[in-house]
RNA sequence: GGCGACGUAGCUCAGUUGGUCAGAGCGCUCGACUCAUAAUCGAGAGGUCGACAGUUCAAGUCUGUCCGUCGCUACCA
């Protein structure tokens, strides 16, 4: 059996879920539901980013401590994971016991190998950014990005010789051409590693909300490079040798554009020098773009992941649920190029793909065999026209997730749903005297709709359980095992079908 | 400034090594059907494949220039 393990960033407390942390979380989510079936031993982790001046002085503000702080926000990221159903097997937060362990292991040995000294470093500091700057990198002093002063600020700095290890990830990324995908994500990060690598710093004396230097308790580590190790503390790294040497190996990270450089050339960086030699594998996605331009966060806080489910009176949203917010999401945006977040975009991919053809499907299945075959469901036919189909599907799709591309994947599997539409209109079940041939043209449908509810599972959870149960299916729809549970003749009938209310009820624009 | 990506039907995009490559889905129009959530099925609408020049028997598919969009990165001011 392999393994897989797959990681969203961790999210800043700072920050109340938006939309753009449920796109990567529902992605990073689609990827581990997708490895269960395929039988990989799984571990999906996400969590929250606790330490940092920021929440320190937010905590300040509120009258509180930063972890009761950080407790308050963290809470609502578990939340909106649970609301979208995110299948995640832990959620870690860096102000966790076993996570400030397992930070002090891996830099205690960088530390122990010669690759961190001591150094005094002065400079524009910005808190927002928890960054220094240059002079030129601000506006009149400002910061670019917090439109905030940035501060003058001079203290001994802990040191990462970051240059130390640029020409062995160059050869890494050269030779390995699968470590970053999508490909021209991995065209920027050999970019970034032929150009002059300075050391970093990695530590700080002004703040004590963070991991102490285990070396020399006057220091906290900088919150970014305490924040990556959490990848490594989730699967057992310095607690449990087996546990990390079993997932570790098959760790993938899925990233937005932006933190490239901290993932995929810092944080590799610290795992050499701290003597780990497996590097992850990246997914790196675009962003979010709501009219062309890039997610404000004023604009953010105008959409959250619950307004879109639920639906919004104020806002004039429509209800599109779990799984519609999920698909959309998934199917929409191609997967590493910017793309676009339209609510009208959005309403036509539901009523077109989950209503009027995945949902009607299902629907007009059940409603002609019921007429036409009794009370029990017919059983398909070994040798279907519909056979042929299933398998590209299958095909297909198989090969889109392993190429990381979500939109691809589930375009396949739709197209088995188009075939099985186009099917029942060239047989014309509902005209037929019952009998043999509508029950192998209702059989071959059923089958149709049990290999599409085991192949769309990791986008539409929710709905392709209810499908699964509906045709007679027991059990849960994401125990199934490929390729074997996708092999063409199971639907074995013989059991009473279910009619309910519409899986998607179409939306009005 | 350097490096790189992209610019294909209204929209989102596919199009390996040049020769059925002018495509898919959605949208739209018309037709069919009525089992189904006014869903489904079929047909069509004719986009000079950003512009120009070139290589070739043959170019979205190669070369050069230009225009436009974007990303990464550097630096002067």
């Amino acid at each position: 059996m392999s393994t897989f393990y797959i990681t969203t960033p961790i999210y800043y407390v700072n920050d109340a879920p938006h939309i753009g942390h449920a796109y990567t979380t529902i992605n990073a989510d689609a990827f581990a539901r997708w490895h269960r079936l395929m039988g990989d031993d799984t571990m999906f982790l996400t969590g929250t980013d606790e330490h940092g001046l920021k929440i320190q002085r937010t905590a300040e503000e509120n009258g509180v401590t930063p972890l009761e702080q950080a407790d308050s926000t963290s809470v609502r990221f578990r939340e909106a994971w649970e609301q979208l159903n995110i299948s995640n097997d832990d959620f870690i937060r860096t102000t966790e016991e076993r996570h400030h362990l397992a930070v002090q292991t891996l830099m205690q040995k960088a530390y122990d190998n010669g690759y961190i000294y001591s150094d005094t470093f002065e400079g524009l500091y910005c808190v927002g950014c928890e960054a220094y700057y240059t002079e030129d990198e601000l506006d009149d002093g400002n910061c670019k990005v917090h439109e905030r002063p940035a501060e003058h600020m001079s203290e001994d700095n802990y040191f990462f010789k970051l240059s130390a290890f640029a020409d062995q990830l160059l050869e890494h990324y050269e030779q390995h051409s699968d470590q970053v995908r999508p490909d021209g994500y991995r065209n920027e990060v050999l970019g970034l590693l032929r150009q002059e690598v300075r050391d970093i710093s990695i530590s700080r004396t002004s703040i004590n909300w963070g991991v102490p230097v285990p070396w020399d308790d006057k220091h906290v580590f900088y919150v970014w490079y305490d924040a990556l190790i959490n990848y490594a503390t989730a699967v057992g790294y310095g607690a449990d040798e087996d546990r990390f040497g079993t997932y570790w190996p098959a760790a993938h990270h899925m990233i937005g554009k932006d933190i490239i450089r901290f993932h995929c050339v810092f944080w590799p960086a610290m795992l050499l020098a701290a003597g780990i030699t497996d590097l992850p594998k990246f997914y790196v996605h675009g962003w979010l773009l709501i009219g062309g331009e890039k997610m404000s966060k004023s604009k953010l806080n105008g959409v959250t992941p619950k307004q879109l489910i639920e639906g919004d009176d104020e806002q004039a949203f429509v209800p599109f649920g779990v799984d519609g917010v999920r698909y959309h999401f998934l199917r929409d945006p191609s997967f590493g190029p910017d793309g676009d977040f339209s609510y009208e975009q959005m309403i036509v991919r539901y009523n077109s793909d989950l209503a009027n053809q995945f949902g009607n499907l299902v629907q007009r299945v059940i409603t002609v065999t019921g007429k036409k075959c009794g009370d029990l469901a017919p059983s398909c036919d070994g040798d279907s026209p519909l056979k042929a189909e299933a398998e590209k599907a299958f095909t297909a799709t198989t090969e889109a997730w392993a190429r990381a591309q979500p939109p691809i994947a589930l375009d396949a599997t739709w197209r088995l749903i188009r075939e099985t539409n186009e099917y029942l209109a060239a047989k014309e079940p509902w005209k037929m005297e019952p009998g043999a041939d509508v029950d192998r043209v209702m059989g071959d449908s059923l089958e149709a709709i049990r290999i599409v509810s085991i192949l769309a599972s990791p986008a539409i959870p929710v709905a392709a359980q209810l499908a699964w149960e509906r045709i007679g299916m027991t059990g849960n729809v994401d125990d199934q095992r490929l390729p074997d549970a996708a092999t063409w003749g199971q639907y074995a009938g013989g059991v009473a079908l279910t009619t309910g209310d519409p899986l998607f009820p179409r939306l009005k624009g």
